[in-house]
DNA sequence: AAGTGGTCTAGACCACTAG
DNA sequence: TAGTGGTCTAGACCACTTC
């Protein structure tokens, strides 16, 4: 993408609207315009300025110019699925630990969601994950067997698994199930947090797997609230009941009261 | 949308899908093929099946053929904004009362978000919203002072206020901001749910403005956990470093245990 | 090597917004 | 009425997957 004329196109653009050229509220150059000031297609131009509009930066309307909607960075929430990536970004410091590794027989939960056999051996992991020393989040992780081997040898300090076992292993996550909710910290999760037993915690569990569709893990991860909120944008088609547009979705720093 | 070509198309595989042509796993058509099938362009076929992408029903790799990830019915995430319209598309009964409205000065939250200033008048909207009869959702919204005079007299049991201004004051959501975490249930939350004070609630805090702009209401939804979630689709770009496909969003029913 | 999706072009017509 | 975005076409080349 960043090696497209789009991707050029929007990075420009991007920058443009976070450096303030382009406050909230302030129209963006027609699309023929764009187009000749950067020698491209109408074509070109609009597939970097949809790019913009699914991270929630622009608005349109047939008829009129887009509009610019916030002025804020908005980092994709393809990296929702790596703690560790979205926190650097972010500029926090996170460190994680494992506590526990254990293979048992995969749970009726489990074995569904990974789709695997109720009797297959299952890599359960559970991780204590900090935001600038802080605890955050309590992570239980089920990885099915052909993902276990690259898991197991892993050291207990290791900052994102999702890279590493891309890096030693080419597991990709390509697609990503979420759903979030929120649950009472049972009695380990408010050891770990320091929070009393029955508090509120936010929930997010999710399916990760192969560009081929194949299973790699399923995670129940607990954020102590306060720490961090998913923030979604939407943006509607001109007529009130016919929706569609694409939202654009992350995790968004709280900061502290 | 559906005036259009690519959205025929889109509608039309999207109902192969969903009942079970193309079953998770199988393979679409080449865009080719469906171009020739339709006596279409390609660009028209790309338009139809980026909107499947955006709804997490296909994903796709360059090179290979774009395959079926899930076989379910999703609704656009816009209808977040309308918890009755979401509730109806779900086959769920929806109730909602008003229990009070109030015309205050506007706080320090609602005067920031809402882009008003501290001394003007905002309504305030408390609602109890039950689900097939069953309290889930406590809402609490602050309308900006052009919006009120639309609220005011709306029956206590409007089932969808957004609905109701739309049509009786052209007031339309256009663009949404919404805010996803944990609380713990204050003593009014806990009395209108019937849960026990500082149990977990599931809180979708969000701005709505219209597209010109301009801010509509700032609301805080609180639910009842296990009666919703939020279920989110991602799909990352072939390479792991540089994701930016658009997710897709929405409200998800939970069955009761 | 053949097939497929990702990107890009250079046109065109229409629906809608704004002055 | 002029400008703008939304839709659509008919080509083209390239990177990647599959066999």
């Amino acid at each position: 993408m960043s090696g497209s004329r789009y991707g050029e196109i929007a990075e420009a653009l991007r920058r443009s609207i976070l450096e303030g050229e382009y406050p909230v509220g302030a129209l963006l150059p027609s699309e023929s315009d764009l187009a000749a000031r950067w020698g491209a297609s109408r074509g070109t131009v609009r597939q970097a300025v949809g790019l913009l509009a699914s991270e929630g930066l622009i608005g349109s309307r047939q008829g009129a110019r887009r509009v610019v909607l916030r002025q804020e960075r908005r980092h994709s929430f393809a990296q929702l699925t790596s703690f560790a990536q979205w926190a650097q970004a972010m500029g926090c410091e996170v460190s994680s630990r494992i506590l526990t590794r254990t293979t048992r027989r995969a749970g009726a939960e489990e074995a569904s969601r990974l789709g695997v056999a109720r009797d297959s051996e299952v890599l359960y992991v559970l991780r204590l994950r900090r935001l600038d020393g802080e605890p955050v989040l309590v992570e239980r992780t089920a990885y099915t067997d052909w993902v276990a081997p690259a898991v197991r040898d892993l050291p207990d300090d290791c900052v994102s698994i999702m890279d590493s076992i891309a890096e030693n292993a080419g597991i990709v996550a390509h697609y990503g199930e979420h759903l979030i909710d929120a649950v009472a910290a049972g009695s380990e999760d408010a050891r770990l947090l320091g929070v009393r037993r029955g508090s509120p915690l936010l929930r997010q569990r999710y399916l990760t797997y192969t560009a081929a569709g194949r299973p790699i893990e399923w995670t129940d991860d607990r954020y102590l609230p306060g720490s961090v909120a998913f923030a979604v944008s939407n943006s509607a088609a001109a007529s009130p009941l016919e929706r569609h547009a694409g939202p654009s979705v992350t995790p968004h720093p709280v900061r502290a009261p």
